[in-house]
RNA sequence: CGGGGAGUAGCGCAGUUGGAAGCGCACUUGAUUUGGGAUCAAGGGGUCAGGAGUUCAAGUCUCCUCUCCCCGACCA
């Protein structure tokens, strides 16, 4: 390729809509350009490293007997009716009508669709397991888009479906999955890569693992042991958290005119916010109302707790619900409810003592508050003792009881075991050795082929712009040509660009006529590995330079070397990625 | 959906009290330059987001709408 045919301009100022680095260098070195909130266009830069990328992940994919289909973006509303989750999935599943006004979604995930295919095509046991995978778009209408290419709305993704006997067999397939996506980050360039616990979410399925990458620019936060293996989304992360006991002292009911929110307590009667006791409350999908307790200086994990619930939907609950069972909002705790509400406390509400809770009357609260004896419920039928406390740093771990620490990731891939949940909402049935039918347990997944790229640039620049790792990157070699007025350097330089072409290396050759300074510029902004530099003087020489993006190391090489050269250096860039067998 | 910000040339921006739409970069042509974002000269490029209104006169004032960005809610 020829820079001056590239189609695709460079910039040198940011653009002014871009926040992290990735996005910047993305757009102003010609990968990427917004069509509008989420939807983008790449450019061939772009999309020369999305296929090379595609193609890593279809290798390592077909190394586990994946087989690639192709399944539709567009499909009728019916297909996920089927799996409930027209209803359940809200806004993100984007709706629209045909022709004919025939309601249908742009698939966000392809479970229904592969369901609808196994139910045709999975017959008897002897076919499993098996797993078909497609590299294609997905259509998600995020609530908010951030970070460039990182949160989008279209985006190209790798979704595997696997299919099983059972469990068992389920679970070596996961892991032989999992160890395929070690493989893929490794490969192409990602280095800082952390595997979570993860919650399935609208998944469904009970365990699910989450591949980050490790950065501060990360919208998911990770918390994790230093001292043994434990890491886990924060969403589903858990922990022992440390209590303040103390003597018990006699329950008390203090004044607290119009303090309301426990900072305004807390200040108010002058008591650190671990000394109170924050309620909740919370209404699910069938409107019954939850009273959630914790300790004041802690949030609640809605994730975890909707899960304790077994409700996919949480909603604040309104003040009249909240009145309906003897609460004042502002004012509440356990005391002096009436019953039929139901009620999740905290561990750390147990685990401290001496707090300040909601007297249920307006403007009181009680000190001296300590759950066990100061509940003042009549029966304790509907209380619910449980973890669901966002972690925090510092916090013990569940495993190892060392302190955990926090830190940020993008989730590049995820893999979940879903059970049959798919399987039997498609009736998907097959026979076994006995004849006897039964329902294919199933794993799904994911890897987001544009969000891994941004994730490498994320990881992988300087201060002058992209770095490529060789196995993605849109040109293995950039031929910069000195001086185009001299007929000399840009003939030589075709010349060693059709031959490296003739070798079979990927090269592109800025042919154009700026000063040197510019070329150099943009060679480092647009981070193709190796460069190789012609000049009159080097001609004179009879001699090329190379550098290397990387770390800019340059080394004057003889002109008849150059081709090996070129061969040895491609081949060991190409090394840093390999997978060791 | 809530809060904040923005929309003027391909990109980044200025535009005062309402009075002839500008600057830098990029682009085209010519000349001089050519190892780290050159210089000079001459050019091309505008639905000032859109609509309605006020006014002799609107990029500028009023109202409405749209789009984009950031924080939050949400999310595989």
């Amino acid at each position: 390729m020829y820079l001056q045919k590239l189609f695709g301009q460079r910039l040198k100022d940011d653009p002014k809509d871009a926040e992290i680095v990735s996005h910047k260098l993305l757009v102003r070195a010609g990968y990427l350009r917004q069509n509008a909130t989420g939807i983008y266009s790449y450019l061939p830069l772009l999309q020369r490293v999305l296929l090379k990328i595609s193609e890593i992940v279809r290798e390592e994919m077909d190394a586990i007997d994946g087989q690639e289909i192709l399944m539709p973006l567009a499909q009728p509303k019916e297909m996920w009716e089927k799996t409930g989750r027209y209803q359940t999935i809200a806004q993100e599943l984007l709706r629209f009508k045909d022709r004919w006004d025939k309601e249908m979604v742009l698939a966000m995930t392809h479970e229904e669709a592969v369901s609808y295919l196994a139910k045709s095509e999975l017959i008897s046991y002897r076919q499993l397991p098996c797993m078909v995978y497609q590299i294609q778009l997905k259509f998600r209408d995020e609530p908010r888009c951030r970070g460039g290419i990182i949160r989008v709305r279209e985006f190209t993704m790798k979704d595997g479906y696997s299919f099983h006997r059972d469990e068992k067999c389920l679970d070596n397939y996961y892991k032989k999955v999992y160890r395929a996506y070690e493989r893929i980050f490794h490969r192409v360039g990602l280095k800082k890569v952390l595997v979570v616990q993860a919650d399935p979410g609208m998944m469904g399925g009970r365990i699910s693992h989450e591949f980050m990458l490790d950065t501060p620019n990360g919208e998911d936060t990770i918390v994790y042991c230093p001292e043994c293996d434990y890491k886990a989304n924060k969403e589903v992360a858990t922990a022992q958290i440390d209590g303040h006991p103390e003597d018990l002292k006699e329950l008390c009911k203090v004044e607290t005119p119009d303090k309301k929110t426990i900072a305004d307590v807390a200040a108010y009667l002058k008591v650190p916010e671990y000394k109170t006791v924050k309620a909740v409350f919370y209404a699910d999908d069938k409107n019954n109302v939850y009273l959630v307790l914790i300790r004041g200086d802690r949030g609640v994990n809605e994730t975890r707790l909707r899960k304790l619930i077994g409700s996919g939907f949480l909603r604040f609950a309104e003040e009249d619900e909240i009145k309906r069972f003897g609460a004042v909002p502002g004012y509440a705790s356990s005391r002096g409810l009436k019953t039929g509400i139901k009620i999740f406390v905290d561990r750390t509400v147990l685990s401290s003592n001496n707090l300040v809770a909601g007297a249920n009357e307006q403007g009181y609260h009680y000190i001296n508050f300590n759950w066990q004896r100061d509940h003042g419920l009549e029966e304790l039928s509907d209380v619910r003792i449980e973890d669901f406390a966002e972690v925090e740093e510092n916090d013990r771990c569940p495993m190892c009881g060392e302190k955990l620490k926090v830190t940020r990731g993008i989730e590049i891939g995820n893999i979940f075991q879903l059970g049959d949940k798919y399987t039997r909402a498609y009736d998907v049935r097959v026979l076994d050795e006995a004849g006897k039918t039964f329902y294919p347990v199933m794993g799904c997944y994911g890897i987001g082929i544009g969000r891994l790229a941004g994730s490498v640039v994320e990881e992988s620049h300087d201060d002058n712009g992209i770095i490529w790792p060789i196995s993605i990157s849109p040109f293995e070699v950039e031929i910069i040509a000195l001086n185009q007025k001299n007929k000399d350097v840009l003939s030589e330089a075709t010349k060693i660009y059709n031959q490296l072409k003739e070798d079979g290396f990927d090269i592109l050759l800025d042919d154009r006529e700026e000063s040197a300074g510019v070329k150099f510029a943009d060679a480092d902004l647009i981070g193709i590995p190796i460069q190789i530099i012609v000049s009159e003087k080097l001609i004179a020489e009879k001699k090329f330079e190379i550098k290397l993006r990387s770390n800019n190391n340059r080394v004057l090489i003889d002109s008849k070397e150059i081709r090996t050269q070129v061969a040895t250096l491609v081949e060991r860039e190409y090394l840093k990625y390999k997978v060791e067998e």
